[in-house]
DNA sequence: TCCATATTGATAATCATTCCTAATTACATT
DNA sequence: AATGTAATTAGGAATGATTATCAATATGGA
């Protein structure tokens, strides 16, 4: 008998792939929402528990801020949020060569991975 | 009569000063329990107050995770998140001069500032 | 010193997230 | 296909960080 085998279920393969397709970053209760569409009595606790699991297992990423967002695109990319509608883009025009993104250690220790938040005004607050 | 001006307190300048001369990028409630030592009937609420008024004015950062915490050292410099012990660490070695450092544009709009978080086990933590 | 108002202290309220536990489900084994 | 058992879920309560409220206090210009 194998103890602390991972099961499938419809809940996790839900929120995976809705995080999966989506480029909006959603937060935990956005997330809740939109998996609501598909499976009407999924608990918030299942979702929570699950964005939680997906991220320790780096499926997922999470964007750390007042409220957590959350990023089915785990490939190498910055996050721009915007300081006026809260909003987050993508940002693939990163300097893959530079020197920090490829160091490997620093002083204080070994670095596993690495996260760049810019912060700006989206083109669409900047106009106004 | 002036109207909205900001006025000195010891409160404020008790906060500023003790994450100004601390490394340790303490959570709010560390820094309460370290300004109540200088003021013991400060209140939570004042610390909450004015570290966000002091990040909102840019003389102090933030540094998002499950909870908090806060920096006096405003200068550029990266931080490094152990994942075992959870110390934050100050780093400087990083690369000023290198291309997404200073872009100061992309796709999805301006940039005004940028946030580098590495993320690894600290030197202490990598022994064991 | 006086006054208008910015700020504080104390506590209640909020809100995101986690915990608890009985019911349900997945899946290895029969 | 049926069974047993451990993993997972649903639902609601609990937690904990942060914010709101408001009467009392303190700042600084007049």
């Amino acid at each position: 008998m194998i103890i602390n085998m991972e099961r499938t279920t419809s809940q996790k393969e839900i929120i995976f792939k809705f995080l999966e397709k989506t480029e909006s970053h959603p937060s935990a209760e956005e997330v809740y929402a939109g998996v609501k569409k598909k499976k009407p009595r999924i608990s918030r606790a299942t979702v929570y528990r699950n964005l939680k699991n997906l991220k320790n297992k780096g499926r997922i990423q999470e964007i750390p801020a007042e409220v957590s967002h959350y990023d089915g695109n785990i490939s190498s990319h910055a996050h721009f949020l915007c300081q006026k509608c809260g909003r987050i883009f993508d940002v693939f025009e990163i300097c893959q060569g530079c020197g920090i993104l490829r160091k490997k250690k620093v002083k204080v220790g070994e670095i596993n991975k690495f996260k760049l938040y810019l912060y700006g005004y989206c083109r669409n607050c900047k106009r106004k």
